[in-house]
DNA sequence: GCGGACTGCTTACCT
DNA sequence: ACAGGTAAGCAGTCCGCG
């Protein structure tokens, strides 16, 4: 029959892979059985004298090999079968022995037991990773499966997958709670949760035990909290529910409700097993999954796109999110309010159960937007839609390697130890070229970049462990020789290359495709989902080679792409300056210059004749033309600013990098003033109006009129408040908060104002008049306009040859005076 | 004992 | 828990002064 593959999971009572399977609107539970192997090489001195290339040649190890025997706690165990086979070990075509358990849990004990006859790999693939890679399955598409009856259960017989960009027709409902939180945050051993409320396509409900029973359609009254629970818990059996979407239910909703369950004695579950909501640790974070129904968490995936820059939300809050991602607003209810709205009941609980509605339904507005490209992600990388959403890029990268390098019959280089990571990241290497900028405005730009300049270097360079210093490219001239001199293989293409290949390829020829569509389709949202997934992919590829935990690191393969890339960027740069033009700046991949009197069409033929010289899958492309561009000088330094520009194309759009207002450490204040003087230089080049600008803002400042929440600075704390060595603001504003009986978690975002606290007047340290946005009762303007405002527009004008007083804009430091 | 210069810690940005 | 290159604020410290 055809099916859809949702989920994949191992149950060690049947020691047995569990399948979720959807077909005809009905989900079906099947399971498989999969051996679980690894690999060893033995080492040369006990193979016998038979010859190099026959594996029988370890007949002796072999022999050794079936007496060794390990306990599980239940019973004892030999390898199942020792089978001698030919993989590609770095490199090479390698005899080494398959050695297969009886179940996943021997791999490690068998691991350890065999490690004294050679070297050991592929000990430490999760088992449900081992199960897809092998049985080249994808998950989130469809299969063509069949089955066999044994003991009630459904066995799968044969199961292979048939290749498709559709979204799975999975039911998706997501879920939020309020809870009661009489010290701030809520402990779920103690506090109750209050409200429930889930979202689907269809609608929106809140269920809860309030006492003043509201008569709102969409509300369901029951009598108790453990009521709550279990109408959940039906609501999803009724409802089918495959995707279970939260936002932050991996740490919070999720095993809150677990945990209620528990107290409460709700004879309820809510996956579609017994079993309770399993939390483990992946990487540095929590996660928490459900049997039978993926959950689904938002908040993780609202994550990955900031970090990877799609978003540049200033704080991950739910409201955020909603906000940042799909434009759209939704009420916010106060979190200290909760027990009062509660307790007293009246307006405020009505606010408290409508709040809790649309955070239910937020959570699966945004999930339907983040689904379509985490599924692609999942099927790129052959992983699950709970895994996709939750891995690092390292760790996509890696299953996608995982992937081709079985198809490719590679074994994979084994993770480091721990020494290793260590001995790694103690040696970093040189990076990227950046040319340093002469502050100023300029005319008539043009800037260019590389096209995916890392990846093309990997290709043309076929830069990968494997193909470093082979030995059948020993010859002048016979290996790509990188500026640092490592050789790389041109016979043998080697695992990454080819992965980058034919991630770059398939995402031109989608790209292609996604032209003659219509942008609102079905069709378009997967193919710019699976795009996505690619460019996600290509991009962290340069990264994880240096990546100290990475199984394919390689110091010198990672040192030689950055070296062809200052090379290839240099080379442009002295091109661009051979045929007249005045490069201005250069970063990485990208060079910027002046065409002055040359035309348009010499900028065009400058690129024609840099990709002529290039390598077939390298392409240098105009980025765009810009009439007019803003370079500014460091701060205290006569020299320019790296890494911070402004610029305006032709149809009037401003491209503005690295300056403070893109900062979230710096105010909205200072940010928006910034912004704006910027785009007055650049549209009008108009000095006067700007200076004007900064004087109104300063005046506002002054008389207090700024609204408080233009003055909220947004830092994260990167480390536990206690590990700080230097106290800077925004820890001072935590332990002030703290002090003041405020909780604000360990790695937060605080957002916090400076305000005139303090006690030591205008000259006390900053950090003591720090206070959290909840305690500030004001600003202090001199802060803002000295500190914020002033430095921030300076910066630019300061540039263009005014200092303060030539544009008459002045502090409120003493000795200035009034103005 | 004071104030400016300098250093180091720290964060968030750019490619 | 993908890399290195970079600017910049603020705390804390150094250092010269005399």
């Amino acid at each position: 029959m055809e099916a859809w593959l949702l989920d994949v999971s191992y149950v060690h009572s049947k020691k047995a892979i569990r399948l979720l399977l959807k077909a005809n609107g009905k989900s079906i539970r099947a399971y498989h059985k999969h051996e679980p192997y690894f690999y060893l090489k033995p080492k040369d001195e006990v193979r016998t004298d038979a010859p190099k290339e026959n594996a029988d040649g370890f007949a002796s190890t072999i022999e050794q090999l079936k007496k060794i025997q390990t306990f599980d706690g239940e019973k004892n165990y030999n390898l199942e079968r020792i089978e001698p086979v030919e993989r590609l070990l770095e490199g090479k075509k390698t005899q080494v022995l398959k050695l297969v358990v009886a179940h996943p849990g021997l791999v490690p004990k068998f691991q350890d037991l065999v490690r004294q006859y050679g070297e050991t790999y592929e000990f430490n693939i999760l088992f449900t990773r081992r199960y897809l890679i092998d049985n080249q399955l994808t998950p989130s598409s469809p299969v063509e499966v069949e089955f066999e009856d044994k003991n009630g259960l459904r066995w799968v017989t044969s199961i292979r997958t048939i290749p498709s960009e559709e979204i799975p027709p999975a039911n998706v409902l997501a879920f939020d709670i309020e809870t009661y939180n009489p010290s701030g945050m809520p402990e779920a051993k103690r506090d109750p949760m209050l409200m429930l409320s889930y979202a689907d396509a269809h609608s929106s409900n809140v269920i809860t035990y309030a006492k003043p029973a509201r008569t709102e359609r969409f509300v369901q009254n029951v009598a108790s909290e453990k009521e709550v629970l279990e109408r959940f818990a039906q609501v999803l059996r009724e409802k089918h529910t495959d995707v279970l979407c939260t936002y932050n239910g991996d740490v919070f909703d999720v095993p809150y409700i677990s945990e209620r369950a528990f107290q409460t004695r709700a004879t309820t579950h809510f996956g579609r097993d017994h079993a309770p909501a399993k939390t483990k640790r992946l990487g540095l974070r929590n996660v928490t999954s459900l049997g039978g129904r993926i959950h689904f968490d938002v908040y993780n995936t609202v994550f990955f796109l900031n970090y990877i820059g799609a978003t540049k939300l200033q704080r991950m809050t739910q409201l955020a999110a909603y906000e940042g991602l799909l434009g759209k607003t939704k009420v916010d209810f106060p979190k200290d309010q909760i027990v009062p709205a509660w307790d007293n009941g009246g307006q405020l609980l009505t606010d408290l159960i409508e709040y809790s509605r649309q955070d239910a339904v937020a959570a699966y507005e945004l999930a339907q937007y983040c689904l379509p490209l985490f599924y692609a992600l999942g099927k790129v990388t052959g992983t699950t839609l709970f895994d996709a959403s939750r891995f690092s890029s390292g760790q996509l990268v890696e299953a996608l390697l995982l992937k081709k390098a079985f198809d490719r019959g590679e074994i994979v280089p084994n993770k480091p130890t721990a020494e290793e990571v260590a001995a790694r990241t103690a040696e970093p290497i040189q990076g990227a070229y950046v040319k340093l900028p002469q502050a100023g405005v300029y005319e008539n730009m043009a800037v260019y970049d590389f096209k995916s300049l890392y990846p093309s270097i990997i290709i043309s360079h076929n830069i990968d462990p494997s193909t470093l210093d082979c030995e059948c490219c020993r010859g002048d001239g016979e290996a790509h020789v990188s500026p640092m001199g490592h050789r790389f293989c041109k016979k043998r293409l080697g695992l990454i290359p080819a992965m980058l290949q034919e991630v770059l390829t398939t995402r031109f020829a989608i790209q292609k495709q996604m032209k003659a569509l219509d942008k609102d389709s079905a069709e378009y949202k997967q193919l710019y989902g699976k795009q996505w997934a690619l460019k996600i992919l290509a991009n962290s590829t340069y990264g994880v080679l240096l990546y100290p935990r990475f199984r394919w690191f390689r110091r010198e393969c990672g040192e030689s792409v950055t070296a062809y890339g200052r090379q290839y960027i240099q080379d442009t740069i002295a091109k661009a300056e051979k045929d007249g033009f005045n490069v201005l700046y250069a970063d990485t991949d990208s060079v910027f210059f002046q065409y002055g009197n040359k035309s348009k069409q010499d900028v065009l033929n400058f690129a024609k004749n840099v990709n002529a010289a290039l390598p077939e899958s390298m392409q240098l492309e105009l980025e765009d033309f810009y009439p007019r561009g803003i370079f500014v000088s460091k701060k205290q330094e006569e020299t320019g600013a790296k890494k911070k520009y402004a610029l305006i194309n032709e149809e009037g759009k401003i491209k503005i990098r690295g300056f403070e207002l893109v900062r979230r450490d710096w105010s909205k204040v200072a940010r928006n003033t910034q912004r704006s003087v910027l785009e007055i230089l650049l549209k009008e080049g108009d000095v006067k109006k700007a200076a004007e600008l900064v004087r109104t803002v300063v005046n506002e400042l002054k008389s207090g009129k700024t609204p408080m929440e233009d003055c909220v600075i947004y830092t994260q704390l990167k480390k536990k408040v206690a590990n700080y060595e230097i106290k800077s603001p925004e820890v001072g504003a935590v332990i002030h908060a703290r002090k003041n009986g405020v909780n604000v978690p360990e790695g937060a975002t605080v957002a916090y104002v400076i305000t005139t606290d303090g006690g030591g007047g205008a000259s006390e340290a900053i950090t003591e008049k720090a206070r959290i946005l909840e305690l500030a009762k004001n600003y202090d303007p001199e802060y803002y306009i000295n500190n914020q405002v002033l430095p921030a527009v300076l910066k630019i004008l300061g540039s263009l040859g005014y200092d303060k007083d030539s544009i008459k804009i002045k502090g409120t430091q003493k000795g200035l005076g009034e103005w």
